[in-house]
DNA sequence: GCCCTGAGTGTAAGCGCATACATCTGAGAA
DNA sequence: TTCTCAGATGTATGCGCTTACACTCAGGGC
């Protein structure tokens, strides 16, 4: 690394001028093919890498997208404490792990399966991608530095202050991942968040026959959480139950929160026949605690949830839910980010994606 | 985004020269109170924000770490066909989703996990962080894109040739993370594979009484595998036991791939006492498959796996298993580059991190 | 034999910023 | 009052690359 070698340390070796040098590797038909060759040969020789940023600079492009997420729990776990071993430090730990130890660290889905569909849809059009999270005092600092490094970028909504969205928008386009829409004027994509709870509620009372429901909602600050609540409230409207009947629990979106709403249920009066939940990560905590007094679940009591993770997918029963696309989320926003970036004249892209709501046995079994 | 704005901009909007709107931003107290929040107003108002390009440039350095990792079977599924929803498109689609519909999508433990320490620790150094992944025809040239871009790369061993390598970190330090060590030239972190291998084992024989054993290996190619059989092998002799007389059952690190050896075990003589398999993937399969056959884990056959994945913890019984530290192998390796980047002329890094044997019910049960 | 043409290559001007150095200003020292 | 010096700001250069444009040098048409 003594000191990195550039164009024209390629073109001196090889005998060329800069610009050859430059259009080998940018559009290689253009040069004599012996000629190419030559330059290319120095390449190899002295380790050439073409600066991005001189590149970036030139080209007043940089050819990659961002990715910015506001601080998510599964981060925050993370902290300052030391975790490299120190130097007589056993290479194992044999501990036995039993089931209630540790906590759940929730796998982020959204984080991990945005991202993956981010980085795929980015590698496809021929971008890099930067991913950046808000933390720490000033969380959107990092919007504005990702913003002066990338030539678009996605904003998981909810987490930039209008001001600052504003701000960096006027130098790059910038598109909103799901959330509320952000005024008119920035690109959004989102999931059918309403559409997925009314149709798993309509179904739950045409298909199941349940009247009498409980809902356990999200924090009231989420923007998704209102929108399935409000899907859940058309649902019955639609058919003539009362929404207001309908006990809300609403608390933060954990497993632990389902488990204390489900004690709650227990300890009342009279189980409702379906307990709708806004998400599954509660859904799993309620059917945690059913489970362990017995209660018939779906006999008894009908569970759903609504995300689709995994985690879902392996209880038992397996949870009835709403899955989201959040891959596909993902690469509609970088999507979104390259159609503005070449028609910046069009009118804003508002993008919903459809939802699977998938029936299984915590709704369906034997009835 | 019309034209977004430069210093140049900002300098003459608020009557100062470009030297001073740099200062500003880069060392405020070098300014005058009353000039400083002139400038600070005219990049308000004219929505500026800083070319990381430019600055990169001027200061030689980007401010960026990067990540690249090899293609992952997870990301292999994303594909050329449309996912967006064409005009008239549902919102919502309603299916039963049947127990064995659609595959198990592997969560991609390593590229989620080491990609979150990654970035937490980047962060945390005030870096930004850079991902690619490697597909297509020409996989490692995302290699040399990112060298290109940022001030120091980790890369996942295995995936690239040693002359993309050498060539690379002709520019910037590389660390390799995983696998196995790779000349004496480079940075490396890396997990206890063998050790953790050896000590689970061990438990086993010692505290199980296991003697009988089959071994469901990963692909050849495997580095991880390698070094987990090493290690298996190791306590198999430490314990007088023959290696020799284990079958190994050789293939891929998936759950279908645990399943096919599974009956292959059901249908042959006996079964063996324990099924040390490489990986959880491929231990969740052999349970799957012991499961539906009323196999009493552990009480007739022992199963353990290696990584430590979510799934392990959720399955019934829950999987005795060897965690890695995922996590702390990103950050491990973002602080290998930047301890490179501070003192170049240090020996090279070769970090192991330690790893936790842990026993639950899929080996520890009632016996 | 001369001019035109186009392929191949070189020249030079930025791209937007950081920063060494020059310049200017005013307060305090002499 | 004049000089000094430090703080505040401006000037100018270069970071490494892309690219418009200029230039050279055949070969072909006249």
């Amino acid at each position: 690394m003594a000191k990195a070698s550039t164009v024209y340390d390629v073109a001196a070796h090889s005998g060329v001028s800069i610009a050859t040098v430059s259009r080998v590797l940018r559009r290689p038909d253009d040069v004599r093919a012996s000629t190419r060759e030559r330059v290319l040969a120095s390449v190899r020789e002295l380790g050439y890498v073409p600066s991005a940023a001189a590149r970036g600079l030139a080209a007043s492009r940089t050819g990659v997208l961002g990715l910015y997420f506001p601080s998510l729990d599964a981060m925050e776990e993370l902290d300052d404490a030391e975790f490299l071993p120190g130097p007589g430090a056993a290479l194992v730990d044999l501990v036995v792990d039993m089931p209630d130890s540790g906590a759940v660290r929730p796998p982020n889905l959204y984080f991990d399966e945005v991202l993956r569909g981010s980085e795929f849809e980015a590698w496809r059009q021929g971008f890099a991608l930067m991913v950046g999270v808000g933390r720490g005092s000033n969380p959107t600092d990092m919007v504005n530095d990702i913003a002066g490094r990338v030539d678009g970028m996605a904003i998981l909504a909810q987490s930039v202050s209008d001001e600052v969205l504003e701000h960096v928008s006027r130098r790059i386009p910038v598109v909103l991942i799901a959330g509320p829409r952000r005024g008119d004027d920035f690109d959004h994509v989102s999931v059918s968040n309403t559409e997925g709870m009314k149709a798993l509620t309509t179904h739950l009372i045409d298909g199941c026959g349940v009247t009498d429901f409980a809902y356990v909602a999200g924090p009231p600050d989420s923007p998704d959480d209102a929108e399935r609540h409000a899907g859940f409230v058309a649902a019955l409207r639609a058919r003539g139950l009362d929404p207001r009947a309908v006990p809300v629990h609403r608390g933060e979106f954990s497993r632990l929160r389902g488990r204390a709403v489900a004690d709650t249920l227990l300890a009342g009066r009279r189980m409702p026949r379906a307990v709708v939940c806004a998400n599954d990560q509660m859904a799993l905590g309620v059917l945690d605690v059913l489970g362990a007094h017995g209660v018939d679940v779906p006999g008894d009591v009908i569970v759903t949830g609504f995300d689709g993770i995994e985690a879902g997918r392996q209880a038992a029963p397996r949870l009835t839910t709403v899955r989201q696309p959040m891959v596909d989320l993902g690469r509609a926003a970088m999507r979104a980010i390259l159609s503005r970036l070449e028609n910046p004249e069009q009118p804003p892209i508002s993008l919903r994606l459809p939802v699977k709501v998938l029936l299984r046995e915590s709704s369906e079994g034997r009835r």
